[in-house]
RNA sequence: CGGGGUGUAGCGCAGCCCGGUUAGCGCAUCUGGUUUGGGACCAGAGGGUCGCAGGUUCGAAUCCUGCCACCCCGACCA
């Protein structure tokens, strides 16, 4: 059918490629390393951030903006944290341009030099942490419990639509406690909307865990994620939620006056989830037909094709797909009465599949005639015929369907490619064939996860929060341990 | 930053080795007509600083020099 794309098992990453392009959900701009997300693409940014921003405020959160420029000694104040981003920030040097003197275009003009360069934001926690030093004094200022919707520069090598691009939208969340327990808390609270949100929204399962000394945020005291299986076998950090202890209010002397007239440093968190979710979103459920959305997620969720040979017909089929297309939007759908004459339906049956909307109605002469739809999923690609006056709650129920489907079979997959495994050799033979999740119990050191690393490019994805106390030997020392961690290649 | 590759119409490419009519093909676009239950067909039309700057030559997309950009493979990462 769609030869348009490269075979997903043939090349994984050019399917991958071909797959963002020719569904138009982005591509890459004139500016290296960044990308334009296209109407389609933007259209399930919007989505998510829709549904993400309602479980914020659901859980007690608020949305508030802080600027895009962070002053160079701002990001200095936390050790770590300037160690872990200094490689890839993007730094403004200079506030204004003139015409070259030589009559050849525009130069930066050199009496211009700002006095402190201004750093564009990798991640907000210190131009935040910079404000909250003013915004608390006492424990009645606690907490605060801040969202910002926005977008980071990180000046990667090597970049990906969606998966790695050197600018990208996210969302941070940023709050302040007054103690440690209650800080500890929000860091699982959400980890958890972003679990759920990833399981019930994208129909991906996530296994929540923790992040080894190794993968932890720059100035975190501990970090929570929440990882992916892809169709390749490889691991993709959908999520992740910091403890961030004391250390940016260390930082910028954020101190409190708690209820017993005792002053204290104030305790902190941030989580953030990004356009990345994208990326994951196409690698976890699209084939060699194209997208596969689900339909919680999809843009459009139901599309009509109309098949006619003439005006007339094309008068009595618009006319009941009038109808059917006001009926399901009355239900919440959003539909789209596809009645282009540019196209044939073939050209727009392949066209809805590349871009995985999750049903498709077809209405012909036949159908008129019969009083019947022709309706296909996307999900299974099967067919059926359903009487008009039905067509309703068929159609409402299978959407439900699909949405449990795609997130079955992904769990299935994960099931399939989740192994637990005892010694060196057959851990280093899995992760060539097939991939995939390994559990495995690890000594618990940096060394021997970077030996790890260095010799299979498997990282300690997390520890599993249900990962089970038990003895073992670790895998590439002997040395004992208590619990197996979650390794895989990543993205 | 190391290794490899590519820049020719909106997109994908051929031409370059071996210099020589008006730079070509497919897709897309526009016009007209026939079509329409799984990516239609015919006829016609428009669209080019051949990445940039020099050089060699009677003549350069083609040869030489320099530069730039992008892509792929490694080291960094959500």
């Amino acid at each position: 059918m769609a030869k348009f794309l490269t075979n997903r098992e043939e090349n994984y990453a050019q399917w991958y490629n071909d797959l963002v392009i020719k569904a138009d959900l982005a591509e890459n701009s004139a500016v290296r390393g960044c990308m334009v997300i296209k109407p389609y693409g933007y259209a399930i940014w919007e989505k998510i951030q829709a549904q993400l921003d309602k479980m914020f405020k659901a859980t007690g959160h608020v949305n508030a903006y802080f600027p895009l420029f962070i002053p160079k000694s701002f990001f200095s104040k936390e050790a770590k944290h300037v160690e872990g981003f200094a490689k890839e920030c993007a730094i403004v040097t200079h506030y204004r341009l003139k015409n070259d003197e030589n009559g050849k275009g525009i130069i930066v003009d050199p009496t211009a030099k700002l006095e402190e360069e201004l750093i564009i934001r990798p991640t907000s926690e210190t131009i935040i942490w910079n404000s909250y030093k003013n915004w608390i004094q006492s424990y009645r200022d606690l907490p605060i419990l801040i969202n910002q919707w926005a977008n980071v520069v990180r000046w990667e090598m090597r970049t990906r639509l969606f998966l790695r691009t050197a600018e990208f939208l996210w969302q941070e969340g940023h709050t302040a406690h007054a103690t440690r327990e209650e800080a500890i808390e929000e860091t699982q609270k959400m980890i958890n909307v972003y679990a759920d949100f990833a399981e019930n929204f994208m129909a991906l399962p996530v296994i929540k865990g923790y992040k080894s000394e190794n993968e932890r945020f720059a100035g975190a005291i501990d970090t929570y994620a929440i990882e992916a299986l892809m169709q390749d076998g490889k691991a993709l950090q959908a999520g992740t939620s910091h403890f961030l202890g004391q250390n940016f209010a260390k930082a910028f002397d954020v101190q409190f006056t708690d209820k017993t007239g005792k002053l204290d440093y104030v305790w902190a968190t941030s989580w953030g989830l990004s356009t990345r979710m994208i990326g994951a979103l196409i690698m976890a459920h699209s084939d060699n037909n194209g997208l596969v959305l689900p339909p919680r997620l999809a843009p459009i969720q139901v599309v009509i094709i109309p098949i006619y040979k003439n005006a007339g017909q094309m008068d009595s089929i618009s006319a009941v797909a009038k109808k059917l297309k006001a009926d399901l939007e009355a239900k919440g759908i959003s539909v789209k009465f596809d009645d282009r004459d540019n196209n044939k339906p073939g050209w727009k049956f392949a066209e809805y599949e590349l871009k995985g909307v999750p049903v498709r109605l077809a209405l012909g002469p036949r159908d008129i005639e019969n009083n019947t739809v022709e309706v296909a999923r996307r999900d299974t690609l099967e067919k059926e015929i359903v009487q008009m006056d039905k067509i309703l709650t068929h159609v409402l129920l299978l959407l439900e369907e699909i949405q449990n489907n795609i997130y079955k079979k992904a769990l299935e997959f994960r099931k399939e490619n989740t192994f637990k495994v005892d010694t060196w050799d057959e851990f280093v033979r899995i992760l060539d064939n097939p991939g995939g999740f390994i559990l495995a119990h690890w000594d618990g050191t940096i060394e021997t996860e970077e030996k790890i690393k260095e010799e299979t490019k498997a990282t300690i994805r997390c520890i599993p929060f249900d990962s089970p106390d038990e003895d073992g030997k670790c895998i590439y020392s002997g040395k004992p341990s208590k619990r197996r961690a979650l390794f895989a290649r990543s993205y």
